[in-house]
This record gives structure tokens, C-alpha cells and sequence, in this order.
DNA sequence: ATGGTGGGCCCCCCA
């Protein structure tokens, strides 16, 4: 089976790309980030008509996310537990698959715009949270998968100016902790269980060339459990849909289960 | 340091 993660800034205006992505590439299940919507304008009937279910968490003008899938989503969580926010970036659901129950844990992570902005504490103090509230989840869902944009460059390989760029937003050490922390609860960074192309990215900052140029960060990832680790036979940024006309920043990132 | 581009929305906010 086939997971696949993808931001896709603005659903209203992307949704002919994703039905069109999700007809040439059949995943069984997609989380999508940055809806910028709310909940009434989400379009069930478009994925249904594609053969997909859908839940939804939306917001009015920013963040908003989505788990589509084959099969019905089930045990659907909205944000995190115990956390107050007022921003939708949280999506957890259960699916069912041949192998067993999968838990599909669907963010859209904090950009925190800055470091020693309040919107980087808020960052940090998200990062916490997920943190703390994925020990628990793993520990129920055996067989878990966290999939988003996290707004973070794990390593100086995953962005196209390490250097230049070191110490800013998506590049801090602070940031690149909580990654690793959040491997350290057991969970494996997909992609880089397989040899990949050198400078692979999978967001492009609209401005000034970005993609044509390859001025990329690889902040868009697919974390499996133990459980699913074994089993992880492939794990691809399928940049195709960035060179669309009207395209999203980031790509979609697929990961091939079994 | 600024502004480059894009989306949402009501002219400025967020990425």
C-alpha cells in the first residue's frame, strides 16, 4: 500500500491537481495540509466521486488539513489532546488495511516565521506537545505513521543553503532537536531508508526562481514505526506537480508500505 | 535590510 503526504496551499484552488495527482497516482491514503478552508466548504463529493472518503479539520483562510482515503478513516482526533490551540493542524485516524489496523497522524507543523519571534516559541512549545502526545499514540498504535510539513530541514543535506542558512527558520538546533526527538520515540525518517538523488527537496519558495533553481528545502516528510519500518520498500518526492502551472510550493512525498 | 511570489481576503496577514 502507498501513503503520501502533500501541502497544498489553498484547496480551493488545487483541488483539480490532487484529483488529478490522486488519478494517476492511486495511493491508498493522502494527508493534505494548508486546506484554507473551513469545514462546509470541504469538497466530499469530488472525493468521493475519485473513489475516496475524506475527514477534515479546517480553519478559515489558513492551515486546515485532511486525511482522503480508500477505506473510511476511523478513531478521527482533531489537534492535540490537552493542547489549546486555535489553529487547525492536527489530523489522526485510523485505517484499516490487509495487515491491520494503521494509525495516519496527519500535521501541518508550526512555520514559526523566526527565531526569538513569539511565533517560534509557539513553535517549540507545538513541537513539545506532539511530542509528548506521540509517545502515547505509539504506544496504543503499534503500527503509526506521522506525515506532513514539518517545517523543519533535518540535516544540512535537506536544504539547499546549509551554510548561508544555518541558524534561520527550518535550520535551527533547536528545531533539528525535536526531529531527532521525535525519531528517538522510535519512528524512521522514510526517505532516507533508500539511496536518494543528491539536493532532493520537496517545497520551493515561489519567488525568484526558486524550483527552476533547485533552491529547495526538504521539509515535507513520512515518519514510520518500527512496526511499519520493516515493511517500507520505497519512499519518493514525486516533484511532477511543481512544474504544473498555478502549482503548490511543495511537492507530494509517497512512501511504499509492503 | 529589503523584497521578491502566491493565497486569502478586504488591504494586510501568512508563508
Amino acid at each position: 500500500m502507498q501513503i503520501a503526504t502533500w501541502n497544498i496551499n489553498s484547496l480551493s484552488v488545487r483541488l483539480p491537481q490532487v484529483l488529478a495527482w490522486l488519478a494517476a497516482n492511486p495511493v491508498d491514503a493522502i494527508g493534505l495540509q494548508e486546506l484554507k478552508l473551513v469545514d462546509e466548504k470541504f469538497p466530499h463529493d469530488a472525493f468521493q466521486a475519485a473513489g475516496y472518503h475524506a475527514v477534515c479539520f479546517g480553519q478559515k483562510t489558513y492551515n486546515g488539513v485532511a486525511i482522503i482515503s480508500r477505506t473510511p478513516a476511523h478513531d478521527v482526533v482533531r489537534n492535540i489532546p490537552g493542547h489549546e490551540d486555535e489553529q487547525a493542524r492536527v489530523i489522526a485516524a485510523t485505517l484499516d488495511t490487509a495487515e491491520g489496523p494503521l494509525r495516519l497522524i496527519n500535521c501541518y507543523f508550526v512555520n514559526g516565521q523566526e527565531p526569538g519571534s513569539d511565533k517560534f516559541a509557539y513553535k517549540l512549545k507545538w513541537l513539545a506537545a506532539l511530542h509528548d502526545w506521540l509517545r502515547q499514540e505509539l504506544a496504543a498504535h503499534p503500527r503509526l505513521a506521522l506525515v506532513g510539513d514539518f517545517n523543519v530541514a533535518p540535516e544540512d543535506r535537506d536544504s539547499y543553503d546549509p551554510v548561508g542558512l544555518k541558524g534561520t527558520i527550518h535550520h535551527t538546533a533547536e528545531e533539528r532537536q525535536h526531529f531527532q526527538d521525535l525519531l528517538a520515540l522510535g519512528l524512521t525518517d522514510a526517505f532516507r531508508l533508500f539511496e536518494q538523488p543528491e539536493k532532493s527537496y520537496s517545497w520551493w519558495d515561489y519567488r525568484q526562481l526558486g524550483f527552476q533553481k533547485n533552491r529547495g528545502l526538504r521539509i515535507d516528510h513520512i515518519l514510520v514505526s518500527q512496526a511499519l519500518c520493516a515493511g517500507v520498500t520505497a519512499c519518493l518526492i514525486d516533484r511532477a506537480p511543481r512544474k504544473n502551472p498555478q502549482p503548490s510550493d511543495h511537492a507530494p512525498v509517497v512512501v511504499t508500505l509492503g
